[in-house]
DNA sequence: TGGCAAGCGGACGAGATCGTCCATTTGACC
DNA sequence: GGTCAAATGGACGATCTCGTCCGCTTGCCA
């Protein structure tokens, strides 16, 4: 995806409309991670030293902003389930994936929410390569799990479940690190096998292409007083 | 303070006053569910049937609105303090506190962002009742301690960090039930005395009633499109 | 039943954000 | 250097939300 939206929105930009860009995609990034993704678009263009226009014509809509300034931070968190996958120890991998998305959720500020926002519409591209990503992610289960390191009754969709939790507490705590990294600590400890005491409930519908965000009737949602 | 708003703002109305007054609190917890609590005020106005200076007139700031629309369901937090406090089982009575809270802001929909919210700001009264529930908690924890059920090394500030958690992810996934279940079951059995393998990394300087959410620089974010 | 203060609702002005339109500038190529 | 299409930026109209003001209504008590 890095690759096709170069190839498709900027080598054949005039030279300044590509030095602008660029200007907005890191103007957006302070912007958003100062003031959420809902921080007025004039803002950004004014971080950026451009006129509005230009931040239009170049991303027409708001999320087309967003999924464009935090690629990068997708494409990492797609590297490291590469990487996962090619780890030896299977439950090594697994926990490196955790903590490194985890991590970027925590210290790229902005990106939990993007990472939420961008998770429902998709590109026929961006689709293909999510469900490349979750076949991928349950062959690491499946070795973990048969390792006999990961729980046997963990579901995927518990990783999505992790992932979203973790997006809330580092949004509602943005700066605290020592909080997230307790919740990983615990949230992986409870994914090993010898943490298995009892049945759990019964795992969520969810899956990492399917979340239902958009669906629903709304209800976005935030601590008001900003 | 459930008592004090009665007598402060409520026998003294006149009855059409009174009336009007609990359709607007029944119609917010109604509006926040679907829109969140940035919903308009108008909203809230024309679902309870009233004009817009009826809401502002009894309640001044959306904050008062929030805040009253689910003073009920922080009450039944407090009160599952307390019966917690009272079970003979310490670990039993976590659990049931922890399960009470987050069922609570898994059923009652704009309740997640309310509590997160409503956790800043405060009366005397109000952080008066805080320290004690406070207190209270530090008992159970110890004792749950002592008993040898919850963990040595489980901080205080872990019980905030999973009720934010949960918020987020209840939020991010309103009506998802089994996603909220699945959360809580994990979280609880890492809490177990049994589950600590290893260190945890240290907690925060996260407390009850300290959450830093007014203090830090905005930030208020959410899933745009809604 | 009559008087009046409490209560009511909708219109309204202020302020913010959105996304477009258009006159002007500028980079690329001959 | 000259030409022209691409690129620019800011003004602008539309829309939304807020919170107040004010003339009308109604419950309560004598």
């Amino acid at each position: 995806m890095g690759e096709s939206s170069r190839i498709a929105g900027q080598d054949i930009l005039r030279a300044d409309a590509r030095r602008n860009r660029l200007r907005i995609l890191a103007a957006a990034r302070v912007v958003f991670a100062q003031h959420g993704i809902d921080a007025p678009m004039a803002t950004v263009a004014r971080r950026a030293g451009v006129g509005v226009a230009t931040l239009y014509r170049r991303f027409p809509t708001r999320d087309a902003l967003v999924r464009a300034a935090f690629a990068h931070q997708m494409d990492t968190c797609a590297r490291a389930l590469t990487e996962a996958l090619a780890d030896p120890d299977p439950w090594q991998g697994f926990q490196r994936l955790v903590e490194t998305v985890c991590e970027l959720q925590r210290e790229e500020r902005g990106f939990p929410a993007a990472f939420v926002a961008a998770f429902p519409d998709s590109t026929r591209e961006h689709a293909r390569l999510r469900e490349q990503a979750e076949r991928d992610f349950m062959t690491l289960v499946r070795r973990a799990q048969a390792a006999g390191a990961l729980r046997a009754d963990f579901h995927p969709s518990d990783f999505a479940v992790a992932m979203l939790s973790h997006c809330g507490l580092v949004t509602a705590l943005p700066g605290d690190r020592a909080a997230s990294r307790r919740l990983v600590a615990y949230l992986l400890q409870s994914f090993r096998a010898e943490a298995a005491h009892g049945a759990l409930p019964a795992p969520s519908a969810l899956s990492l292409r399917n979340l239902p965000l958009a669906a629903d009737g709304s209800q976005g949602q935030r601590p008001s007083r900003a």
